[in-house]
DNA sequence: TTGTACGCGTTATCAA
DNA sequence: TTGATAACGCGTACAA
């Protein structure tokens, strides 16, 4: 690891005149001086120190990526693949704009908040936050923070939230269920809070549209904890059979719930459509092949650094980006069984 | 942010005290001021610029994880399962043991060199690396690094590679396979270097202790590229039906080969026996569910996680450390069709 | 038990 | 065009 000094005592000038050289300060220095010093800095293959530079500047380069782990839900919370890809977004982008991402998972906001300022990170994108932990957030931490899809940051001021149209998505979803001909249509999800809320909310706007009425039951709870997932499936597929179709809030619990209803002996869609959120993996590569509401969470994750770039720029932002929806029909969806028909297919 | 510094002044004491009852140095400091700094501490809560410490530790509490992207394969690394747990795995050993997480993704090798050099970093993991990086990456740094899945480190001294028993794994599902009444097994896979490799010699063995031969053309090769997947799938769909089993490199290419067959009428497992390696969700959740060769991926990370930490606390680790694999039999192999019957179902 | 002073590697200011 | 020097915040040897 050679230094700067080392390299000035070298080539007998100045620490500055290096330091100049490495910031490509032109003007200040001779053309002459700057090839010996660009030679030598190949030669000696120098490499900065980042933490010096970082003192000296009091930046950081870092952008820091938390992930507000949820208790009940993955045990591992980047096996999600929405999470998965979504990183892989973030750090591309991240990357090419000579920053560096540090990743960092936790339940508890306050090991988040200290662990980023520990590190001085020069801006946050923060996932899985969920009511006043905004607020929380933001009285210790000054700097600029994105959010993905978070319903509850309102009034907060220097936050952006990148968010989906989940509404709008779950409400097209549910018309185009209710235009194959279905009327019994129930919702599966594991809550009903900020993005299952808004699907669940998109569910309810198209049935009343069509003069459908909601009530409690129509809602599945499924537990995802690992320990409860067989009984609540159980549950689950026996109260499915008073529907000819189930909304799912993402693929994993479409993919889940089908195979679950194979597995007695319900066949998907001859005995009941099943359509899922997300559009990942899981539901393309699944038979028959999931209708699924499609979001590109790449870009998602590429659209949330780049407004954190831009605010670490000083740049102005809009307080909400929401992306659009795209359904994708596939074959899981179909015209419902006929309703006298009620028993185990 | 509080510095030391400042804490001091207000305190009339000295940084050195301070920074005494910080590191908890009790006998150097009365029992008395411990009390009152402790107290302001936790007042304005301080955290330490973690900058500084490095810079005068010269150590960096980083662990860099650096993933060799593939040119060919996803074009999002992380959206590969396996990646995604073995993530997972790592950030969670690293930070309960007060180290940090430094995600970097590149095809160039010599660019996460210099990443990891600017950082400082204190150790250092390598997933993905083939042939000569590993030579290349021991030239340049020198402090501890532990690689994943690499079959390409035997000679380099400071290396430890976590891995699995690949061969073994590979060569007792066929030995399964074979024991189902198989003859004719295929072998499908996109590349045939290091774990794909490994896989394959393990099957090679079985078919030889069975005394099947086994000939080019039992290799199908599947072209990952989104652009040539569907054609590549289309031959590979074809050539199958000359045989009544095929082993897949991955619970990935098995679900996958799974879904085309489906498409194409062929059905799993009456028409053909499909066995898949990982033991993955998609697996777990696609029906017929996929009989598998199980590899535990998050203690993969776990163990590398805490091999590295060892390394780093300068304890003796091994060269190489061989994980086990086990059989998990679902429903994707049974009894091969009836030989005469080799038209599609 | 407490305080002074210096070094870590870099950047920035200002003088030469 | 170049060079001395201070500053960033922390840890620590050594002095008091």
């Amino acid at each position: 690891m050679i230094t700067i000094k080392e390299i000035a005592q070298r080539l007998n000038m100045s620490t500055t005149t290096v330091s100049n050289v490495i910031h490509g300060k032109a003007g200040e220095v001779s053309e002459e001086t700057r090839r010996r010093v660009e030679e030598f800095l190949k030669e000696v293959d120098y490499v900065p120190n980042i933490n010096a530079r970082n003192l000296a500047q009091n930046e950081s380069k870092i952008i820091g990526l938390a992930l507000k782990a949820r208790v009940d839900k993955y045990e591992n919370l980047i096996m999600d693949p929405f999470v998965a890809e979504l990183i892989g977004g973030i750090e591309e982008t991240i990357r090419n704009a000579g920053y560096f991402m540090m990743l960092y998972i936790s339940r508890d906001t306050e090991k988040i908040m200290r662990h980023v300022s520990t590190w001085n990170v020069d801006g946050l994108i923060l996932f899985g936050m969920l009511d006043d932990d905004g607020i929380r957030v933001s009285t210790k931490y000054k700097k600029p923070i994105v959010c993905l899809d978070t319903y509850s940051m309102e009034g907060l001021k220097h936050f952006t939230n990148v968010g989906l149209d989940d509404e709008q998505g779950a409400y097209e979803m549910v018309k185009y269920i209710i235009s194959c001909g279905h009327q019994r249509i129930a919702f599966l999800s594991d809550n009903t809070k900020g993005v299952d809320l808004a699907r669940l909310n998109g569910y309810k706007r198209a049935l009343k549209e069509a003069g459908i009425e909601y009530s409690e039951k129509d809602f599945l709870k499924i537990r995802p904890a690992s320990a409860e997932i067989e009984e609540s499936l159980d549950e689950i597929c026996h109260r499915a059979l008073d529907y000819t179709a189930i909304m799912c809030v993402s693929d994993l619990y479409a993919v889940t719930l089908m195979s679950a209803l194979t597995d007695r002996g319900i066949r998907v869609p001859e005995g009941i459509s099943i359509a899922g959120f997300d559009d990942n993996m899981l539901g393309s590569l699944y038979r028959p092949a999931l209708t699924t509401v499609h979001q590109d969470v790449k870009q998602k994750g590429v659209v949330a650094a780049e407004t954190l770039l831009k605010k670490i720029r000083g740049e102005e932002t809009e307080a909400q980006i929401t992306l659009p929806t795209r359904l994708v029909i596939r074959d899981t969806v179909t015209k419902p069984r006929k309703s006298s028909f009620m028993g185990r297919f």
